[in-house]
DNA sequence: TTTCGATGTAACTATTGACATTACAACTAA
DNA sequence: TTAGTTGTAATGTCAATAGTTACATCGAAA
């Protein structure tokens, strides 16, 4: 199971919002039209953006802009607004191991550790990189196509 | 979206493989127990570790056992074998951006770099954990409770 | 104050993947 | 040959993602 591209969305229209920010009004219908998904699932992306405190979203006359600076958002704000892993834990442990069994009795609290261990690995990875060096790698990209 | 159970189950069971191997015959059935679930989903678990080179099963008679050292065995060896993850991808990039648009079109080439950076992160701290260490996790925690 | 373009959100559907379960052929040792 | 086990196909259930339609609500400009 991969983490969802809710994620991978989510950055591509941090992106847009970005880049076109002076020269569009960036709504949902034109970041749908970049990203190629329904509207209705960019409204509901930037409704979880904006509970994060990442966006502004303009009722009425439209458009969205970043509530912080870009060097302020990291790719874990971003992970963590979008909900891709259910209470923040990325293993899914299996249920109900047999308490008789000295192994599934314990199995649990031998493994918690380990997991978080392996899951701050990557969360911190994602914390060291903003939505700053993600413009800045998209400006490169841009010039060199 | 959660890492796959598969992958604490095949932990679980490769624990239960070393535990008792001295003392009972390792079946489908003795690990779905301990585990809790259908003998089935852990006969199909085994064949994907055996696959892997990381055990043995042995048909007719019964049991399983370690092909490789406990030592031998990283985490990241076990998550690879149990395929958690569609062709080693962790992150799910949305299909068809749009071509026309300067993201939508750069959008796969920015963030592939990124993306790997962070997977990276979490499989070299996969690679760091043994099934030995896990073992020993659990002769510790056996003793205290 | 009406109109227009946009957001916010509910409701429904389709699809996908995980996991459970039944069933049975194939195999091995006693 | 028999009993116990593995290997695997087939089928069902459930949850999550994502697509879509529909419409109430909002805000600015005509």
């Amino acid at each position: 199971m991969q983490i969802s591209s809710r994620f991978t969305i989510a950055i591509h229209v941090l992106i847009c919002i970005e880049t076109f920010k002076n020269d569009y009004k960036v709504t949902s219908d034109f970041l749908a039209s970049s990203v190629n998904v329904n509207p209705v699932v960019i409204r509901r992306l930037l409704q979880q953006l904006k509970k994060a405190g990442i966006i502004n979203v303009t009722r009425g006359s439209g458009g969205a802009d970043l509530e912080k600076n870009a060097d302020e958002i990291t790719l874990f704000d971003v992970y963590r607004a979008v909900e891709c892993v259910e209470e923040g834990e990325l293993f899914h442990f299996h249920e109900n191991p047999n308490p008789r069994c000295p192994v599934g009795k314990n199995i649990h609290a031998i493994l918690d550790l380990r997991l978080e261990q392996i899951q701050k690995a990557m969360e911190q990875e994602m914390k060291s990189i903003t939505i700053k060096d993600i413009m800045d790698d998209t400006q490169k990209q841009i010039n060199q196509s």
